[in-house]
DNA sequence: CGACTGACAGATATTGAAATCTGTCAGTCC
DNA sequence: GGACTGACAGATTTCAATATCTGTCAGTCG
């Protein structure tokens, strides 16, 4: 018990418990056995338990959405800047499920449950598909009228490929053709691409 | 007691219990309470519950693939005839999950567990997919040089809209703004849409 | 004979009592 | 005074005893 508890050194120790244990089994006094307090100086610093899990989430995402940065290389067309980072995207999600279970669980959890950090994290992510889209646009590689809502649009249509309830069917020894067949007809779409505004332009 | 009991009197009574209880708690005493006969009599006809389970759930997909047949109006090009069968089929899994919770529980449960019948029903739609996609190839209003394929890959780019996992979303209010992008992108990437076929042609 | 029954073993689900956990707060300790 | 404790109430979870269910099969009945 050297310095004084800090929100930092709770949500380490949550992280490393959630580790541990999964967010099943997790509990806030398994938190406070790690730091050797008592699990009522944690409600000094998280209200309750829903609101630690979230900043333990919103911390592994904010890694993600940093390694998620868009690379916009020289020569690289968009198209392949875009598939780059769908790809980086798919095998980062890949990678956390099966490295590390306990908090891609925990990811899962809070989906099914709340809402905020699932639309912070979206929202982020599409974010970066804008930009990619939007430097397609200004070398007219792209065409569309509403960059945001294609953003969203090729989200949506690569979904199985990112949104963990489908992680289990990330192990099948196809997906990487399914991946590059969806992104190869999405990317074709993006060259010639308007979003109807009342009927559709079919 | 009237007649030798059938196979059929069972999947109607099974799917009546289905309905009334759900697949939780829908038993195969359940079954033979509704038959009046004893539950040794329903394993006379089928090996397992899981068995009984899949042929009832295999009859309901039955009825909804009559009723996804293609329609090939005249004077309706490719693009329209894709889009009204992807908001068919959206509009009949909405309607499924709303209106028969029961049944549509019990065909996500087998998709969690069995892969046989989803592999049946996905084989069966995309065949469909593949069917409008041909015609659209022959027009030359699509391209593609793999039907199948690109029939698989609009099926993956519009998971979210019929896939079980994502029912939940379904009531979202903006839900439909969200299909009509993705199904404008998909439509206008198989207007010029080639897979690569090992490295990306991005 | 062949459709059906009913009793049975092992597996699964339900239940309710006991244990643990969450969130609070008056009180301790530096 | 402010960080921390520890005991507490109510909610949730665990656990083991009990009940129900699945699948089998020898035996009944027409």
């Amino acid at each position: 018990m050297a310095e004084t508890l800090t929100g930092e050194a709770i949500l380490a120790a949550t992280e490393e418990v959630l580790r541990r244990y999964g967010p099943a089994k997790a509990t806030v006094v398994d938190v406070a056995k790690a730091l050797g307090v008592s699990h009522g100086s944690v409600y000094r610093h998280f209200p309750t338990k829903a609101a630690l899990r979230e900043a333990v989430t919103r911390r592994w995402l904010d890694a993600i959405h940093t390694e998620m940065e868009p690379r916009f290389d020289q020569g690289l067309t968009a198209a392949e800047t875009l598939r780059d980072w769908l790809q980086r995207l798919f095998d980062r999600k890949r990678h956390s499920h099966v490295d590390e279970p306990e908090l891609f669980a925990t990811f899962q959890v809070l989906v099914k449950e709340s809402d905020t950090i699932p639309t912070y994290h979206v929202g982020h992510l599409v974010g970066h598909v804008a930009r990619i889209i939007s430097a397609g646009v200004e070398t007219q590689e792209f065409v569309t009228d509403d960059v945001r809502k294609t953003a969203q649009a090729v989200w949506d249509a690569t979904d199985m490929f990112h949104h963990p309830a489908h992680a289990q069917e990330w192990g099948d020894p196809h997906i990487q053709d399914a991946f590059d067949a969806v992104v190869s007809l999405v990317i074709a779409g993006l060259r010639y691409n308007r979003i109807p505004s009342a009927a559709g332009d079919a």
